[in-house]
DNA sequence: CGTTTGATTGACACGAGTCAACACCAGTGG
DNA sequence: CCACTGGTGTTGACTCGTGTCAATCAAACG
């Protein structure tokens, strides 16, 4: 029974038990992190690597008159910092969006099995690049796509993500985020947001009520919203390629 | 007299001038390209590295609806795909926007040499993670700023990255792409694109004629847009942080 | 010269933002 | 046990930024 991390990893190679037990032992040291807390801010040089647990938290930017603009959400098993293993300051900030549970990863440890075994480098490497994957969509999304698509988009991003780590049961996931974040995410206004979201209920593709939210039907929401899947280089070798069902 | 490829990747290494001789060597083949060419498609796993060495090149994904999204533009000594080293297919396309010179570089080439020299290696990982954290300020530009900024903030980009490889004269530099390349990297309609470019010449912030961009005071348009430098990495050890004067 | 490509305008429509109020719920403390 | 609170979701009315459509203009070009 490995963790999160180890088991979003391990989708993206085949690792040997020895190289699991490496990365679980490296992961063990979990801290707990209240709602909306600071987990690495801009200029930080982080002296430990940081993998999310459990909640939700994001990337972020602020503007001076206040605004944040969040440049991607990190998940249970995502790491807050993969490229900062070499002496680099973060240039945005990663905050919490629920309650989470957060490991705490020695660099050295890192290092040490990345120089070891060359499937652990791949996987982190491969993560790295679905990471700019992400970024890369997101610009499509804010930048050609309507409020109802975006939201849609990003609710498929989540369903696909989460499903990869286990996270989907049956229809549904848990979106333990308020509206702001998603409004935030998507470049739009807190009020349109909550239009938008009664608008896909009303068409019956999604549910959302404290923190569930079910996808009525998968295929329609995907091509709603233009998704494709394709972005999240979820199959660097075998693997489905549908969450559900 | 080495290249430009040579040349903005010493910025942010002091190379030797073996390593200096080395890339120089290995970026040698360099080729004609028309306007409005595809220089790299999706699914493609290039053989070779592609550096643009004189013209605009730019990164974009197309929607079903025809319409398009830049997500990078890719400048004079910027690598269009350097993070393909390691088998990985494209998820979007790289295009040209003006005649360009692209230099074909052997992959067996650039990997002996990061191999050898731990300074290049360190200057292409680097040059990668500034590539990173301008898309995620593209991400703050298209779900954050109006138009007026948006367009005003991409115009300092331009000019603080050309002017790191010597191609920023006085106040003025090279524009060569067409407004509804600005619309599509901003998001924007090309009509309003228009307007607000109309918008930028009337408030004495820019001049715009024949392909040649004129800054009249980089302070202002830094200001207006919201900008500020420090998302580029400029500096990854010495150098000057503003281009003009 | 026609043709073409890109820049520019005007009129109009509509998506999205803003402001302000209200509803709902969980927690808190008197 | 109940008023009070703060956070979040929901509404309505109104404004405004931006998109769309269509026409015109200017420069480049064979």
């Amino acid at each position: 029974m490995t963790n999160i991390f180890v088991r979003k990893l391990a989708n993206l190679a085949a690792f040997s038990p020895e190289e699991t037990e490496g990365l679980a032992r490296a992961s063990c040291d979990v801290r707990q992190i209240g709602v909306g807390e600071r987990i690495l801010g801009e200029g930080d040089m982080p002296r430990v690597a940081h993998a999310v647990m459990e909640g939700f938290a994001c990337r972020f930017k602020s503007l001076p008159d206040g605004t944040r603009q969040i440049l991607d959400f990190v998940l249970p098993g995502d790491l807050c910092d993969g490229h900062m293993l070499f002496m680099a300051a973060m240039d945005h900030n990663i905050g919490s969006l629920s309650a989470c549970h957060v490991a705490y990863i020695a660099h050295a440890d890192l290092l040490a099995l990345t120089g070891r075994h060359a499937r652990i480098a791949r996987a982190l490497w491969w993560s790295s690049l679905v990471q700019e994957s992400i970024a890369r969509e997101w610009l499509v999304n804010l930048g050609r796509r309507p409020a109802g698509q975006r939201i849609g988009h990003l609710l498929c991003e989540l369903c696909f993500r989460l499903a990869a780590v286990g996270l989907v049961q049956g229809q549904e996931y848990q979106l333990p985020i308020r509206q702001t974040d998603i409004a935030d995410a998507t470049g739009l206004s807190v009020v349109h947001t909550n239009r938008v979201l009664q608008d896909l209920r009303r068409r019956g593709l999604i549910a959302l009520q404290g923190g569930t939210l079910t996808v009525e039907s998968l295929p329609n929401i995907e091509s709603f919203s233009g998704f494709d899947s394709g972005y999240l280089h979820a199959t660097a070798g075998r693997g489905a390629t549908t969450p559900l069902g």
